[in-house]
DNA sequence: CGAATTTGACCTGCGC
DNA sequence: GCGCAGGTCAAATTCG
């Protein structure tokens, strides 16, 4: 773990010898000393930052993998072989999902469920308030109308109905865009900040916050070299004096 | 009692 | 212009 060590060799001598005092010689040793101990620190902070992205970044990974595996055999199954919708092996797949995407903004999304449940929800993370219901000419199961009711200027609305084919199948058609966060996501984020702001945990968000803000130093190729001006600076004060 | 849902009426766009 | 179908409105109703 090269890598989070700040490659700082602070056993610094100074440019010229002086005739500094055993004073002088002293405070410098202690600034030293006291600044190897706050790079060994940061160091340890830089660790544990290290440790949790790598494990937050796995752990990232392997819900990407499991997404894009579900969403590839939905799509065998509803796209490229319609004929079998019906099969024995299709209806078992219940809650499976799947979407896509047209050019104009509308997004189809299919999720199949029990065919015996006839409840037209669809739980995207959203908040949603029904404002109507019409039975269409192509298809006998109502279709039911809703809009994004979490954010009042969001536009977003969708459209639920069974599919014509196969009642177990529910199809959902989204118009707009979002302009705010799902639900979900807010309460989450909402959740976390509560979290942090408990007496407990206000001592723990500031290191978190210290973490970060290490890291990012620890990216900026131009902290070093200024660290070390600074250091430098500050023994030429100590010979200066 | 307020929020959510239902449902009939109304509006709008399109084809003839 | 008329009729039809899809989409929206808003009062009534239901639900927690």
């Amino acid at each position: 773990m090269d890598e989070t060590s700040l490659g700082i060799d602070l056993n610094v001598s100074p440019f010229y010898k002086t005739d500094d005092t055993p004073q002088m010689n002293d405070d410098l040793v202690g600034g030293l000393n006291q600044m190897r101990l706050k790079n060994k620190k940061l160091r340890e902070m830089i660790t544990v930052v290290l440790d949790n992205s790598n494990s937050l970044q796995n752990h990232v990974n392997k819900l990407m993998q499991e997404h894009d595996l579900l969403v590839s055999n939905t799509n065998k199954r509803k796209f490229g072989e319609c004929d079998d919708r019906n099969t024995t092996e299709s209806r078992k797949s219940l809650h499976q999902e799947s979407l896509k995407s047209t050019n104009d903004g509308v997004t189809k999304f299919y999720r199949r469920t029990d065919p015996s449940d006839k409840s037209m929800i669809i739980k995207d993370g959203y908040q949603w308030r029904k404002y109507g219901q019409k039975v269409t000419r192509d298809n006998p199961c109502p279709r039911a109308y809703y809009k994004c009711s979490f954010a009042p200027s969001c536009p977003v609305k969708k459209k639920v109905q069974r599919s014509v084919d196969d009642d177990g199948l529910l199809v959902a058609i989204y118009d707009g865009e979002h302009n705010h966060e799902s639900a979900e996501s807010e309460h989450k984020i909402q959740a976390s900040y509560e979290r942090l702001n408990t007496p407990k945990e206000v001592g723990r968000f500031d290191a978190i916050f210290v973490e970060q803000m290490a890291n990012s130093l620890r990216r900026n190729p131009d902290f070093i070299e200024e660290l070390a001006v600074a250091i430098s600076s500050k023994i030429l004060e100590h010979d200066v004096f």
